[in-house]
DNA sequence: TGTACATCAGTGAACGCGCGTTCACTGATGTAC
DNA sequence: TGTACATCAGTGAACGCGCGTTCACTGATGTAC
């Protein structure tokens, strides 16, 4: 908590972040503007300085959640490069990584309930990632032969049900819910198994 | 709502499918116990009859949900018998049934953040749908070549995954998330997809 | 069949709470001269 | 460098609200005699 420049110094950032902290702990339903606010060491009042309100806070923290997820998922996608299989499952470990690594941003992306409409720089945002993940698959898609190959729509789909799936079932510290298998490994073991369904990778490993 | 017998006749179910409305039209997080009261033509206070409390009443509607669940899949799988795969495959479609024709009763079980283990009958419920489904494919399993068989809990993970993320991210409508595919043609070709890579149906499609 | 009684489902008022939001304000910061 | 002023981020008190939960109660229902 930077206490530099104007009175707080950045108070907007620290919003934000105690806005992740309390939904990555109580969840999307567990936040409340009000406890950010004291977190973030200021009355509930001065966060109308920065944003219109409650749901707004959660937009932002979202489009940031969008943001680094994109520049994430980038990363991977040129680091398998120029393998287009190889960029394709990094891309897919970023997916898992990013769940993991940042809960809150993950929650208030897709369980928060707010609309990627929401804002212009949210849907930005959110389109930037949706795309680079679609680049990953068509060019994946390029190696199946036209007549077997699906559409790269229900291609990414697929993966995209998969992943979130295996991060709301098993990536959750939900006692009960437990497999013996890691998220990670469930989700590689699927996707190599779809990968093998397509033909894309030889049948027998 | 019926109301014969005692004052109100069957309030306890009635507070149940009050909740389940709510939960479905309004998420976890709309829920109130005061307004299912409401809505059941009842006094807040009226609830505290017939359970412990706002939690002890989602409880009870996930408990009915994974009952309800469990039953359709049995006599999905039933149907599809004596074949191993259409067993399988009968009931993976069970499940997006059922999450389309009883959200409420979805949400409570997997968005509502209650825990499996709150109660014993709500854990048995969960226990006896877990089990059904590990049956069918623990039986389709062994359809595969033992040296290239993956674990049972390992399959089973993977389809349910790929089940819960298809019902979250295509069969809600939100706005902006569409796909162009039916969640259920989603789902069916994923899962093709994945038997393929299994070879459990043949490669040519 | 009729009466006295026990049961207990639902009432209604009250509680303390934390919520999101508003408002006039204050006082530290940055700026113009 | 020093002073007067404008800006505006954050304050603190207040609001109305609906929440979950409690409590002593009431009165319809079922039962014993």
């Amino acid at each position: 908590m930077p206490k530099r420049g104007y009175h707080h110094g950045n108070l907007r950032q620290a919003l934000v972040e105690a806005a992740l902290k309390l939904i990555e702990v109580k969840g999307p339903t567990g936040f409340t503007l009000s406890e950010a606010a004291k977190q973030a060491g200021v009355t509930p009042a001065a966060v109308y300085r920065h944003f219109e309100g409650r749901e707004d806070l959660i937009a932002e923290a979202a489009r940031q959640g969008y943001s680094m997820f994109a520049d994430l998922m980038q990363y991977a996608y040129d680091k398998g490069q120029p393998s287009a299989l190889a960029a394709f499952e990094t891309t897919g470990r970023a997916y898992l990584a990013f769940a993991r690594k940042h809960p809150g941003h993950y929650i208030a992306m897709f369980e928060s309930g707010i609309s990627v409409n929401r804002t212009p720089e949210l849907s930005d945002a959110a389109a930037r990632a949706r795309g680079i993940f679609e680049r990953a698959v068509t060019e994946l898609c390029e190696h199946i032969p036209p007549h077997k190959r699906p559409p790269a729509s229900m291609f990414s789909a697929h993966i995209l049900a998969l992943s979130h799936g295996v991060v709301e079932l098993y990536a959750r510290n939900t006692p009960g819910t437990a497999s013996p298998y890691s998220p990670e490994d469930l989700l590689e073991s699927g996707i190599g198994i779809y990968l093998r369904g397509l033909g894309l990778i030889e049948p027998d490993s």
